[in-house]
DNA sequence: GGCTATTGTTACACAGTATAACAAAAGGAG
DNA sequence: CTCCTTTTGTTATACTGTGTAACAATAGCC
């Protein structure tokens, strides 16, 4: 999906002034909220002029999709390769890397997740019902392991939410009934599937 | 979690000004992006004085919130109904009823996952991740049914964006190790199950 | 019917957006 | 190195929205 590859020589004065914009954003995006960042801030904090940034960029978001764009790339490509892996043995080793390669990204992960008012909202309804989750499983299970509990109800919580968001955008298809299926395997069955493998092993 | 009963007379006129503010910014909301609307314009079609706004709430974000509390309120108990459900064969019926609910509630739902420039970034890397499973999913199981994996691949995705964003929020722990482990089992096997059970079905 | 709380009106200072015209400076090409 | 082009900086301006204040109008409460 990603395709651009221009290559082609750019003004050194354009690449500075673009970086400086990138650069400042993500300072600012990680210190305050996202919706209180203002065009002039960035352009002070980048030690550019206010015009500037509207010679480059039509909005704030523009500038914010290509902070993501130049950092997620090298993430969907790691992506790429653990999708492609059938093969169950690396399959846990692959996990391991794209884990390891957020936490030398953090920032960005930081910023990509960075709570606006919406998602704010969203976030506040998903610790609702993975609260509701981990008090229905907590007896259920003899799980020592707080970790995985608190883990695998937040997994649950995102999963429905995320079924509900597709099935949304998807024009309310597949019916409910269906949908109730759904739910049963691919949320709650597999999870419970999954705790018992993940309780079963080390820690 | 959400505990609110207050229950003592109001003045109607305070009811009638925050139920006209609400209800002007749900309209708004479905209709144009949450970021670009003004308190004034939510005055304006709320046929209230723009100050009034201030003698109410401190910022939209507020008011949104109050929108997404009155709102979702039942959809926590239906949830909660459902995790407490241990009985296999009416988890499904659980299942459809909370679908069922949520197509009551369309509107509200689109308001919640509305997307902001953050919101929308998210989407768009989701849709990258749900792509590269789609293509890697497609060759090894015989799937006739297009919805199927277009549904899996998404839940993939979200489900891995998730646990990332759970995990980071966890202060990076467990360790990326135990991570891969994870990944493998509450993300990729378990799924993997759940569309085979899925297929197994009539559709 | 009269007191009180709420709402409306008008005004204002302030900050950010978006654009324009022109001057200054930095890069590219010979 | 110099000329020419492109980019950037400066200054100004019109506009929109924020947040607050003082006072008038109105609707609820007892």
């Amino acid at each position: 999906m990603p395709a651009k590859l221009p290559l082609q020589k750019v003004d050194p004065r354009v690449r500075r002034t673009r970086r400086a914009l990138r650069d400042a954003l993500v300072v600012l995006i990680l210190k305050k909220d996202y919706a209180s960042i203002s065009i002039k801030e960035v352009t002070a904090l980048a030690d550019t002029a206010y015009i500037t940034f509207y010679r480059h960029y039509e909005s704030l978001d523009q500038l914010l999709m290509e902070v993501l764009d130049e950092g997620l790339a090298e993430l969907l490509t790691r992506i790429e390769t653990l999708a492609k892996q059938s093969d169950t043995s690396d399959l846990e080793t692959e996990g391991r890397l794209i884990f390891e390669y957020i936490a030398q990204k953090a920032d960005l992960f930081r910023i990509l997740f960075k709570s606006q008012s919406v998602a704010k909202a969203r976030k506040k309804v998903i610790q609702n019902i993975a609260f509701i989750f981990q008090k229905a499983c907590a007896p259920l299970s003899r799980l020592d392991n707080q970790v995985t509990i608190n883990l695998t109800s937040n997994h649950i919580a995102t999963s429905l939410l995320s079924l509900i968001e597709w099935w949304l955008d998807n024009g309310m298809n597949p019916p409910p009934a269906k949908m109730g299926r759904v739910y049963k395997s691919l949320i709650i069955d597999s999870t419970v599937g999954a705790v018992r493998s993940l309780s079963a092993m080390a820690g």
